[in-house]
DNA sequence: GCAATACGTAAGCGATGACTTACGGAGAAA
DNA sequence: TTTCTCCGTAAGTCATCGCTTACGTATTGC
């Protein structure tokens, strides 16, 4: 639930790359591993993690699971990394500005 | 360079922290050891990682090295961020009012 | 009930990574 | 040059992680 869950859930490549994939629309895991180059359960392990970082919701649609981004969850990840931006580049500038360390 | 390492390079807890003592004001490697619970060579390897990420640039003053947020290469994040959630909440919208996985 | 589909979970393995201690190098002061 | 400060690097250890195969579960259709 914190930005720093969020942010270990979508730092490996492969767990990044199932995130990308739904941020192209909703998907089920067998869809999102045909597309990758790993197995199915290890999608599923990756789409759990994303699960509890409150970064991918699911549905269920018969046998199916769909998998899809929570918005909510990429907002709170956002507004971490805007009042962090605020804040560094204000310093930053304002070191470069008064040449004080 | 790309995105992709500097997630990686912020996922950590501790490069994290490190991270975000810059945020806070440049620091020589000294100063930001004294502040975690870990040893200065591995704030210093912590240091190299975000440097080969372009998140932090490296100043010599004397026989310290002080370390500062690049703004760059924060903008360069900042930008595939924006990117991407432009991209993934538009289609997460248009899922959600068209009812069309 | 029986078979098929789609998926999560457990167990195990190989690789990666974060950390420590020990050491060597570059700059400042005498 | 010698000494001190501050730091990067090398080597090694222990834990974590990402992946695979094997298996169990829930749902659909006959």
């Amino acid at each position: 639930m914190t930005y720093g869950e969020k942010l270990e859930a979508l730092a490996p490549p492969t767990r990044r790359a199932v995130f990308e994939r739904l941020a192209k629309g909703a998907a089920s895991v067998g869809e999102i591993a045909a597309g990758l180059p790993v197995s199915r359960p290890a999608v599923s392990q990756h789409l759990r993690v994303l699960k509890d970082a409150a970064l991918v919701t699911e549905t269920r649609d018969g046998t199916k699971r769909v998998y899809a981004i929570d918005s909510q969850g990429l907002a709170e990840l956002r507004d971490y990394f805007d009042r962090f931006w605020d804040e560094a580049l204000d310093i930053f500038k304002r070191s470069v500005e008064g040449g004080d360390g």
